[in-house]
RNA sequence: CGGGGCGUAGCUCAGUAUGGUUAGAGUACUUGCUUUGGGAGCAAGGGGCCGGAGGUUCGAGUCCUCUCGCCCCGACCA
């Protein structure tokens, strides 16, 4: 490609909406152009980045026996009522009707769709299993777009989907994914992490996020600082507490403690580590239908992870609760225990199975129990309710947890037959028994990674393209293009590295050194070969992007050091 | 969906508190000359329904009402 007669629209300012360095560069760089909120035109530069991770994932696809396929991106309406996700997916769907009147919604995702065209198609045990998938627009109307391409509404997904007749098989095929995922970041040479996810409300016995690590990532992930273990906070566990603080000696009593609510209030009133008191956070659950106040008990020296909470008991959300509420039940905010809790749905955490020592309140004002032994407790419903912390204890090894950010670039998640069983997508088995496909499912944000690339590889210039997302991996630079043998030796660099199959640009333009050299930055080319005054000497110089280094080299052995450079 | 902010040249923004000739700057663009290793200089140009509609006024970019759009914080995000 010739610059002078490429679409590179560059600016040297920041559309003012843009707030991620992603977003800024992308758009200054001529890569993508905003045309209204979460939509974005793909100009040339963003469409051959676009195209080099599709075809990267098709390729992993490919050796991993998925199938491609290409469903419309308009679905019948009937579809989402018969799966029931009309309704869930709220306005988060755009509908529209076409000219007889029939409801349509634009695709936000394929289950129903894929699982449609399976249906009453592989009737045996014996087709399966089958995974195919699609790299397809997809459409969201969100809430709330934000971060240029991070969060788009019109966005491009690779989704794939697998059936199986055996939840073994699902396993494999899940495991082969999550390599084939593996292998498709490190080739786009990411820094990423596999961790472990909420499955939410939607069930499921198993779902992993791939996160691209960054400091801008909007979701927060507890990893161990020795072993691979990685989750998303909602999702995090923790060893047991290898170092119990001291207990308090007491036995049972209550005890008058005026005005004492906080625990950081109880633990210095006690002298007590805030270990052994037993903290207590009312919120109401809400469901489909109607809502009730749920106490979570927790020990004082954690933090409730409402995601946690929230799948304890099965709603759809919690929200605050006022101590208006609170005294309607008869709750006394400060005071409220678990001893003889019979005004409030309460479920315990986890680490307060069996603990003693305990202090707790006595569901009156101004008093609490001490020496509280939690077995007394018997039959309660115990759930794991805390957010992990930083240096708790890695649930795998003896390594500590440390937080960090990271873009959700993946999530491959084992469905089972969420959406077979709605659908009635059934195969009959070895017994001739008509049975619900058992699914999985595995999503990956392909426009998001465009974003995630530069999220991760950037500097105050602008883009640094890694080797496998790079729209031309050399820039061919002729400082001024009025010196003929200059030009003529770029023409000649650049039509030889077209026979080497190596992608490159000349820039031809009529423009001076440094505006060329602060395009080729800002663009982020991996190499940029300058042309040169230097070339008076017989030497031309190799820019690395991603060092910033400048390699002078002779002119007749750029080749062999482009070659060894690109590796 | 709650709270806040912003819409003026392709882009980034002044101008709006206190209404008053022909609406500005920088940048980008066109033409000419000079310059040519880090976003050049001089000169001359083109480019605006001041987001839209209604109102107040002799007169509205500026005041009032209503709308539409975009951004930020939060809620939400299988």
């Amino acid at each position: 490609m010739r610059f002078s007669r490429a679409y590179i629209p560059t600016t040297k300012e920041s559309p003012k909406d843009a707030q991620l360095p992603s977003h800024i560069y992308l758009s200054r760089a001529g890569f993508v152009a905003q045309v209204a909120s979460g939509l974005y035109n793909f100009l040339p530069l963003g469409k051959r980045v676009l195209r080099k991770i599709e075809t990267i994932i098709n390729e992993e696809m490919a050796a991993c026996g998925a199938l491609e396929v290409d469903l419309s991106f308009v679905t019948p309406a009937e579809l989402w009522q018969e799966s029931g996700r009309i309704e869930k997916f709220g306005k988060e769907l755009l509908r529209f009707r076409d000219r007889k009147d029939n409801l349509f919604v634009l695709g936000p995702t394929h289950e129903e769709m894929m699982v449609s065209i399976v249906r009453n198609r592989i009737t045996s045990y014996k087709q399966l299993p089958l995974n195919v998938y699609q790299v397809k627009t997809k459409f969201r109307d969100e809430a709330r777009p934000r971060f240029g391409l991070m969060r788009a509404r019109e966005f491009v997904m690779k989704d794939g989907y697998s059936f199986h007749a055996t939840t073994e098989d699902l396993d494999r095929e899940f495991d082969a994914m999550e390599a084939a995922y593996k292998r498709i970041l490190e080739r786009l040479g990411l820094t990423f992490r596999i961790v472990e996810a909420d499955s939410g409300a939607i069930g499921g016995t198993g779902s992993k996020e791939l996160m691209v690590l960054a400091s801008s990532g909007e979701d927060t992930l507890a990893v161990c600082d020795t072993c691979e273990y990685g989750a998303n906070v909602e999702a995090a566990r923790r060893s047991p507490r290898v170092v119990i603080p001291e207990a308090p000696e007491a036995t049972f009593a209550k005890f008058k403690t005026p005005n004492i609510k906080s625990i950081e209030d109880l633990s210095n009133f006690f002298h007590v580590d805030p270990y052994y008191t037993l903290k207590a956070v009312v919120l109401r659950a809400v469901y489909e239908e109607g809502s009730e106040p749920v106490c979570f008990f927790i020990r004082g020296c954690d933090e409730l992870q409402e995601v946690k909470a929230r799948n304890s008991v099965g709603a759809i959300d919690l929200v605050d609760i006022s101590e208006a509420e609170l005294a309607e039940i008869g709750l006394v905010p400060g005071f409220i225990g678990a001893l003889d809790q019979d005004k409030i749905r309460f479920v315990m955490d986890n680490d307060t199975r069996n603990a003693t020592s305990m202090i707790c309140g006595a569901n009156e004002a101004d008093y609490h129990f001490v020496g509280v032994d939690l077995s007394v407790m018997g039959d309660v419903p115990f759930a794991d309710l805390v957010a992990v912390a930083i240096g708790d204890g890695c649930p795998h090894c003896e390594g500590k947890l440390l937080h960090t950010k990271g873009i959700e670039v993946g999530h491959i998640f084992k469905l089972g037959t969420v959406y077979s069983a709605p659908l009635k997508a059934e195969f009959l088995d070895e017994n001739g028994r008509s049975q619900p496909f058992i699914m999985g499912t595995y999503g990956m944000g392909v426009s998001r990674l465009v974003a995630a690339v530069i999220e991760q590889h950037h500097d105050e210039k602008g883009c640094i393209w890694t080797h496998t997302t790079a729209p031309y991996m050399v820039n061919v630079m002729v400082s001024n293009i009025k010196e003929e043998a200059h030009l003529a030796y770029a023409e000649e660099l650049y039509a030889t590295l077209g026979t080497h199959k190596i992608e490159a640009i000349l820039d031809d333009r009529k423009e001076r050194f440094g505006f060329k050299m602060s395009d080729a930055e800002l663009i982020g080319f991996p190499f940029t070969v300058i042309v040169g005054k230097e070339l008076n000497n017989g030497h031309v110089q190799i820019l690395v992007r991603a060092t910033s280094e400048m390699i002078t080299v002779d002119a007749d052995k750029v080749m062999e050091k482009l070659t060894e450079l690109i590796g």
